[in-house]
DNA sequence: ATATAAATTATAATTATTCTAAACTGTTGA
DNA sequence: TCAACAGTTTAGAATAATTATAATTTATAT
């Protein structure tokens, strides 16, 4: 559970102002025990479900955008008609439960030695990512 | 370069209609040599230089889903405003060119040994994609 | 040929996201 | 302390991709 001092001198490090909304984004998306992965949707009605001033969509959507371009949150490849972020920013993969459209982290032991061996001429890696999809077994593929 | 034929029988044998439209965007879709990856947009495009009278977006849509559907396409995973498709419907992987915003197929000895060694229980795997995203060496990342 | 289901179409509707411009707030330094 | 300025927030409009609608057209089986 961090303090808001926490949050504010984090914010002010990287050039942020500590707004009040901002402070609550923080709360809302990092004090908590896992990983969350969430699309701009979730992280605003989970917004709103604690709070009674209400903080505009606008302001969801540039703060998330901020903290991702300071590397405090990842964005997930999914094609899709949402964005998925998430705030585990460590080097990790994922599985997508089609059935229920979420997100689940993979375990390290999940991926085996994962070896990009090439890379495109004059070009660097930014981020590797794989994708699992994942959907009911007796479910009809059609 | 396949014929016309080869092409209604597929999809009659698939159970799509061999419509006008559906034959030329196979034409448009299969007649290359080397794998086609496309938005919807670069599709339309690509018809409606091809062709005097139009297809409607609509139907490229329907089309596109439909083939999709039947395992002729693969969409392809990029947090991105628009979907990515693929002719290429074998397992392999992608390079994502962020400065182009340009997909391209690696090669099968880039990625080396990847071995998915557990799952969510209850569950299939339906695909595995590894999205690696690259960009210019000297870009501003911020 | 004709009936029927499937497909196409233009257009409207929907949805996620970005833009805009005005109002507001945090910070700096006189 | 407080004025000034840049950074932020905001509601709402704008944009863009995609899907839905409902009428028309087409493919095919009888």
């Amino acid at each position: 559970m961090l303090k808001n001092s926490e949050f504010i001198d984090k914010l002010r490090s990287s050039g942020l102002r500590p707004t009040k909304q901002r402070l609550k984004i923080c709360e809302v998306l990092f004090n908590r025990d896992k990983t969350f992965h969430f699309t701009i949707n979730d992280l605003a009605k989970n917004i709103s479900e604690q709070l009674n001033e209400k903080i505009s969509l606008a302001t969801v959507y540039n703060t998330v955008h901020a903290f991702k371009n300071k590397g405090y949150l990842k964005e997930i490849s999914i094609n899709s008609d949402k964005s998925y972020f998430d705030t585990n920013i460590t080097n990790h993969h994922h599985f997508f439960d089609e059935d229920s459209n979420e997100l689940i982290d993979c375990d390290e032991d999940v991926i085996e030695n994962l070896n990009i061996k090439k890379n495109i001429t004059g070009k660097k890696i930014n981020s590797v990512e794989v994708l699992i999809k994942v959907a009911s077994d007796n479910q009809n593929q059609n």
